[in-house]
DNA sequence: AATGGCACGACAGAAACTGTCGTCACTGAC
DNA sequence: GTCAGTGACGACAGTTTCTGTCGTGCCATT
């Protein structure tokens, strides 16, 4: 037998995602987290390098994921379509859309979360420019495709956290072609009709 | 004679930076920064939500200041362009250079420090964003070129940095280009020449 | 059966932050 | 001139987050 309960970070997720939604991020403390999922509050540090970070478990595999895309789509696409295409396979790695629908609540209501949130959209952003430019792409060149792409990437889960039936690459394809326009709708660049 | 000295937050500011300069920001606590100003702990609280925002306090007047600017480009321009236009006119409430580099330096350092950073990008992008909606630009358009202007503009920023003697708004102007021309380095999109 | 690794509990403590109350220079009304 | 605010601060206690350290028992390897 055992000695210890299995899956300790799953249980302190829940356990933190169902304190956070009945009574908000600051009104619960750790003591509570592991207490709901029955170990101590130095074992939450173990885990998790602080309070906010038990939100942010998905992360890492939503990197890898991203960077292996952009590794296989890199061959003969410019850098933003290599972004773009890459970005369009990344529901396999989402969590259920009421799950991430409550995580976001739980972030949009909490500027601390929100904090955390971006330094992860940050640390992604990162890794897919660094990622463009170990393939030989400049570097600002890799790093303005990406602030594009996350641009992109945002809108396009925005939209697909809010509308129930909604397909993630297809949205991707859509806000893609929106920053297009929105890039070439000027009085000095090229005047040429948007992309069809 | 006055009962405290003059230029509280100025001094805490100060002290705060010549201290995460010396040993760090998780090395230096709030007690030795109020001890160096002169003033309680407690005081520091009063001027400051947490011991991070010491070292953001400008963040305001260049939001103002931008998003003042986006109302006055806003006329007949395109949204991509009201923003680079405007963003040309940022440098005047920049920090004497050093000053930017030193306090560019403790947040690079730190990743507490960086999030922080991150997140006062983000409310300007949003303050930005809403400015371009207030003048009847659709929401997801506004977002997606306030999106690009901040590229842009984080962009020129590090550059204006690194180089002594380099004129801001210059460097908007060729990010900006830069970035239009990795917009539109695609199969799908218009393979026009780039603006000149 | 001995050995080491690993995940955790138990405990102590530093540092970040908050609540509350008292103090005293300054301000404006009278 | 005086006298009740007001505002900025000090003093102090308390909570919460986070860290350091050590001990314990299950487990796999040999």
């Amino acid at each position: 037998m055992a000695r210890w309960e299995a899956d300790p970070r799953g249980r302190l997720e829940r356990a933190a995602l169902e304190l956070f939604t009945e009574r908000g991020y600051d009104q619960t403390t750790v003591a509570q987290i592991t207490e709901r999922a029955g170990l101590t509050e130095r074992s939450f540090y173990r885990h998790y390098a602080d309070k906010r970070e038990v939100l942010f478990g998905g992360g890492e595999e939503l990197e890898k994921h991203l960077v292996a895309a952009v590794g296989d789509a890199g061959a003969g696409l410019a850098p933003l379509d290599a972004l773009i295409t890459a970005l369009q396979a990344a529901e396999a790695v989402f969590r259920p859309r009421d799950a991430a629908r409550k995580r976001r609540d739980a972030i949009a209501a909490n500027p601390a979360l929100y904090e955390r949130e971006l330094i992860k959209l940050a640390s992604l952003s990162a890794a897919l420019a660094d990622t463009l430019a170990r393939r030989g792409v400049d570097a600002r060149t890799a790093q303005l495709a990406t602030d594009m792409a996350m641009s992109v990437f945002r809108l396009a889960f925005e939209r697909w956290i809010a509308e129930d039936d909604a397909h993630f690459a297809a949205l991707v394809r859509e806000s893609a072609h929106e920053l297009r326009q929105v890039a070439n709708t000027t009085g000095s660049g090229p005047s040429s009709s948007p992309t069809r």
